[in-house]
DNA sequence: AAGGCGGGGTA
DNA sequence: TACCCAGCCTT
């Protein structure tokens, strides 16, 4: 009944996106881990750009792993470019390349969890499974007037259930699209446009007026305020570049050699020097730098600090630790770096400082300068 | 059950 | 500012 109401109302003016175009799982399944906590608007040249480098799961798995970060840099939560990896050689490997069917085998692989497990079942393979994301569950909970949050344990339990009994057994591909492009189009968080709901008249939140007062979410985050100071360390033709092997921020990417600050004080001389010297950096000129720029994660904000460090020995001849990487400056923009690094690559115009250095290396000053 | 993980758009 | 977005993973 309700279900009838939402597939008419998509079948009339759903939005034209390249993976509706498609029954092909590898890009159904592309598209949903793009799409995971992003929106259509952001990752759609992404997704464009990804499936022409990598137009099935066997040249995905083959990709060396720095191109498949390449391909999702600015994009955000970079575990999902790697488990995404790495789940395209367990299809290559382990299931021949063909994509499984069953919900709960598609649960298994890495990066995969309830809502991609479930897109990719109903989208791809017509298999009667209900999504649940943050436009469904907007949906269900207006439509019952559920006030329970919809992140809690039990929400989620409860909006799975609601979800399970509305879908269109027949026509799972189509219900499930169909519910998500209502709670993107119509049902929004800030303004929902109830006028034009084709499921108006059986809304409670709708008819009790508490559209706006749902769904319910629990949990503030506060934001933690860092201070960081990336050295920028060049001879003229080379830099350094640090890549973070962590399990947290980034993983994975490159970024530059940097000092960690508290909040309210900048880098003092000392440090820098005490940096440098573990380089085996005791002569530098400092040609450049900026502080203050502001990098605004969901839960942290970086302010951060940079400067150009000209060294007076070539880099070759420096200590260097494991996880960092001598590269040329023309290379920089081969490797994967976070939205932060790439403002300070142009910010700090480091082609041009190469360039402006390079006749001859008497020309260097060995004035350490703060 | 809670917290970590990006980046950009919007009010 | 705060919230939101075709969520998942670790602890």
């Amino acid at each position: 009944m309700i279900s009838s109401e939402l597939i008419s109302w998509y079948q009339s003016g759903h939005r034209k996106l390249p993976w509706r175009e498609t029954r092909d799982p590898y890009r159904i399944w592309i598209s949903e881990v793009i799409l995971q906590q992003t929106r259509i608007d952001q990752g759609l040249p992404y997704y464009n750009r990804f499936i022409a480098l990598f137009p099935d799961v066997f040249m995905l798995a083959r990709a060396r792993n720095s191109k498949v970060l390449k391909a999702w840099q600015g994009l955000g939560y970079y575990s999902r470019a790697l488990n995404l990896h790495k789940t395209s050689k367990t299809i290559v490997n382990k299931y021949k390349g063909v994509f499984p069917e069953d919900y709960h085998e598609l649960l298994k692989l890495d990066g995969i969890g309830p809502y991609t497990a479930a897109a990719v079942a109903s989208i791809a393979y017509n298999k009667p499974y209900a999504v649940l994301d943050g436009n469904v569950a907007r949906v269900i909970s207006r439509l019952f007037a559920i006030r329970v949050p919809v992140n809690s344990a039990t929400g989620k339990k409860i909006l799975q259930q609601k979800a399970n009994e509305l879908l269109d057994g027949k026509r799972p591909a189509l219900h499930n699209q169909a519910m998500m492009e209502l709670g993107a189009l119509i049902c929004k968080p800030q303004a929902p446009l109830c006028s034009q709901c084709p499921l108006q008249s059986g809304c409670k939140a709708f008819n009790t007026g508490i559209e706006l007062q749902l769904p319910v979410k629990q949990r503030n985050h506060v934001s933690q305020t860092i201070r960081i100071h990336y050295l920028l360390i060049t001879d003229g033709q080379k830099i350094i570049l640090s890549r973070r092997n962590s399990g947290g921020i980034w993983k994975h990417l490159f970024d530059f050699p940097a000092i960690e600050l508290t909040t309210d004080k900048k880098l003092t001389v000392q440090q820098l020097q005490r940096k440098l010297k573990n380089y085996g950096i005791t002569t530098f000129e400092r040609s450049g730098s900026a502080e203050g720029l502001k990098h605004i994660l969901t839960h942290r904000m970086l302010l951060a600090d940079y400067s150009v460090i000209k060294t007076g020995k070539k880099l070759s001849k420096l200590r260097t630790t494991s996880n960092e990487k001598i590269v040329s400056v023309e290379d920089l923009k081969k490797y994967p770096v976070p939205r932060l690094i790439e403002k300070i690559i142009e910010l700090a115009e480091i082609d041009r400082i190469t360039r402006k250095r390079k006749p001859k290396a008497q020309s260097i000053r060995q004035l350490p300068v703060l």
